[in-house]
DNA sequence: CTTGAACCTCTAGTGACTAGAGCACTTACA
DNA sequence: TGTAAGTGCTCTAGTCACTAGAGGTTCAAG
């Protein structure tokens, strides 16, 4: 049995955080001390661990509240933990294009000045004007 | 002189949006209708543009009030705003990488479990499980 | 027994909007 | 000139995933 501090220590999920996930719903409420102090053990560290996974993935907390309610009834589970998984991965991968089509905006847009002393900096009009955009977005 | 609601088609900037970032004092209080309704000219649209062009590109909105205030005096504006654009890059160029590792991380996970009807699947135990992760994250 | 760190609850703030309530105004047509 | 639809107004509250702070209580080490 350990504390809400210690618990924070081995998961690196912030005390404020474990405490708003269980405000959400995502974790259980733990037992208590004599003093009304939260006490964790290995389920609660187990459980926090996979959310902080999830998160770091980049899932919304609401992914995540999906693939514990799968873990609990685990019949179905596996359908629909495939279907997340994929969803997600096709969110990152639309997310990745979108950014390099970004990048190569902002490069468009900084060599629109070399950067000479004397050089008319037109970077600012750059951002302004769309129309000079390669891409959509 | 055109409404708030023709602004909006012209810039593709929402209503609310819009009277949003008037609150937040990056579009200047526009001249009203007799009837208290907002008018604005082709200035309101330059700026509205400015503003949407910056929030595509994904630069924050406190960014883009600095680039406006750069427009504003434009003497300075030079090495600020290649400083903004530099900076904003580099930020990007960290998602993309960031998103890179995460989607290898969930391909693994994909492939944890093959699919097949008989396989016990262990997606779920994949996203558990941070030790099998090869980046950090 | 004392001290200081860690804990408690509660409220409010972040960014960039979005939604809704409950009204007022504008505009096109009869 | 009347009216009805559409557009506009302000204000408040909600979204997501936390984060910060106030003001008080408990725990653990010395």
């Amino acid at each position: 049995m350990f504390s809400i501090g210690e618990l924070s220590k081995r998961t690196g999920v912030k005390v404020p955080t474990i405490r708003y996930y269980e405000q959400m719903g995502l974790i259980p409420e733990p037992g208590r001390s004599e003093g009304n102090q939260r006490r964790y053990d290995h389920q609660g560290l187990d459980r926090l661990g996979f959310i902080k996974h999830g998160r770091d993935l980049g899932l919304p907390l609401e992914a995540i509240r999906e693939l514990i309610q799968l873990q609990d009834r685990a019949g179905a589970a596996h359908v629909d933990s495939h279907r997340i998984a994929a969803e997600h991965l096709q969110d990152i991968r639309g997310r990745i294009q979108r950014l390099h089509l970004l990048e190569q905006e902002l490069v468009r847009i900084q060599a629109s000045c070399d950067g000479g002393p004397d050089h008319c900096c037109n970077i600012l009009r750059a951002f302004g004007d769309h129309s000079q955009c390669a891409g959509t977005h």
